[in-house]
DNA sequence: CCGGCTGTGAAAATCCTGTGAACGCAGGGA
DNA sequence: TCCCTGCGTTCACAGGATTTTCACAGCCGG
């Protein structure tokens, strides 16, 4: 958003985070080489607050950025200019004074259009420990080797490793990989964390990724595997055996501890 | 156009034509099917003549044409209102009165913004494998040899051929190929990959290109065929049954076997 | 030591895709 | 006008792949 109307500012901003938007604000133009780096979904702009460049910085920004939704909200306004502004690259053009919800409407509308036919909400691909996660592929491999994830399988991973280091209720889990609301009593959630722990350990024996929470759910977190938090004291320290060499062709003796956490 | 106000219509209609626009005007609401049938860019309506059901029609034409610049213009309304259309679906909300200057150039931007996505240059020959696929023949040759694909079954190659690599989501699919938003339960998209594969492997036998993701959909990517990852272990090595000589003149016998792979 | 919670393996229930064929439509010819 | 042919859509089935559900055993905390 650029403006520095603060009521405005003031008011969109409390609006825009209430609905869970990342807002970034700025008294004055920005060289269109930072709004790239920014990547944004949608900008908010005062001509007004452009000066004499005003016409000639939308216009370069449309340019440049042709899937970023661009939106004028500024005081009075001829038909002319408005015409101007959304034949130059525009995509709405708003009148002060407006409701903060109808801009916030506006620029999501503003945005779905630009999403839609291009998928780029595909996110970029995510990477942790030896594992790459790939949404463009639905899968994730380490190396070249895939997972063999199954759908269901994958979308759980991506959500963990979306929400890395955090705690997940699996109430809240199932709500966003199943879309609905978990029966109370369904273990699907503990099965296909099973499922993938096994698939992650054969591709990635050297790393563990899904940490068990009791009485609360999963985190996602890769760890070296082995490390052992050192206890508060220093005590008997037969470090963990060296069970593993490796050597793995029988496909289920494989003996993995998963180390669980007490609450937080 | 859905509007009544004759005023309005025959104005707009003046400054349409003069810019070039195929206009078709509608007094009340078209059905959904008919829309599809005339392949609009855009759709302006007055949400006053469709009645009761003003808000379920929104809801559907936005639903089923995602590509469809579909912007309102009607009288007075309050901010709920128009925040109410824009999130389902519509979007840009003008109030008249309006100039009919500036509909144009709302109309415009919205259809700019859906363009964006979809305007590739249609004429850059792929080629792939054995194949070239080119979009001035709206065909796919092997050699000199034309696959002798339909339109559809042309469309659909192309489509996955310029994402090669990515797998696609059904819906996705046929979002593009078709236009429209996919019904629940269409196969439309499996018995066209069939009859592509039929075509293709008819011509370029020793070649696999549509690959199947299990509860996802397909990955166009050209393989020779007969490749077999390596096992684990390297037992029983009974190599792949030299079965085909080449040796078909029989149309049916020809035994596919589709690798499918579990998401990724 | 007891009452939840989780990890497991496997059986049972569902869902998904490949296929072959029937339908309905529209254009071309006779 | 009627018939034939090519195309796109829909159906129903079969074989698999994937998800759910179960019953148990091992852990966690108190």
């Amino acid at each position: 958003m650029i403006d520095t109307d603060s009521g405005f500012v003031t008011v969109f901003n409390k609006r825009a985070e209430a609905a869970g938007w990342q807002l970034n604000r700025s008294a004055g133009p920005l060289p269109p080489r930072d709004l790239v780096a920014m990547k944004l979904n949608a900008l908010l702009v005062d001509p007004a607050v452009l000066g004499d460049e005003a016409w000639d910085y939308l216009e370069r920004i449309a340019a440049m950025l042709p899937e970023l939704g661009l939106v004028v909200c500024t005081g009075r306004s001829t038909v002319a200019q408005r015409v101007r502004g959304l034949r130059l690259g525009v995509d709405d053009w708003m009148t002060k004074p407006c409701h903060p919800e109808e801009v916030l409407a506006r620029l999501e509308a503003v945005a779905r259009r630009h999403d839609n036919g291009r998928r780029e909400a595909e996110g970029a691909p995510l990477s942790a420990g030896e594992l790459e996660i790939r949404p463009d592929r639905f899968q994730a491999f380490v190396g070249e080797e895939p997972l063999d994830l199954t759908r269901r399988e994958f979308e759980l991973l991506y959500l963990l490793a979306e929400e890395r280091g955090q705690v997940l209720e699996r109430e809240r889990i199932y709500q966003r990989v199943w879309g609905y609301a978990m029966a109370h009593g369904d273990r699907s959630v503990d099965v296909f964390v099973r499922k993938l722990r096994q698939k992650l350990e054969k591709r990635s024996p050297s790393w563990s990724y899904i940490h068990t929470h009791f009485g609360i759910g999963y985190r996602f977190e890769p760890e070296p595997a082995g490390i052992v938090k050192e206890e508060l004291r220093p005590a008997a320290p037969d470090a963990v055996a060296p069970e593993s060499t490796a050597t793995e062709p029988h496909p289920n003796s494989s003996q993995v501890v998963h180390k669980t956490f007490t609450a937080g």
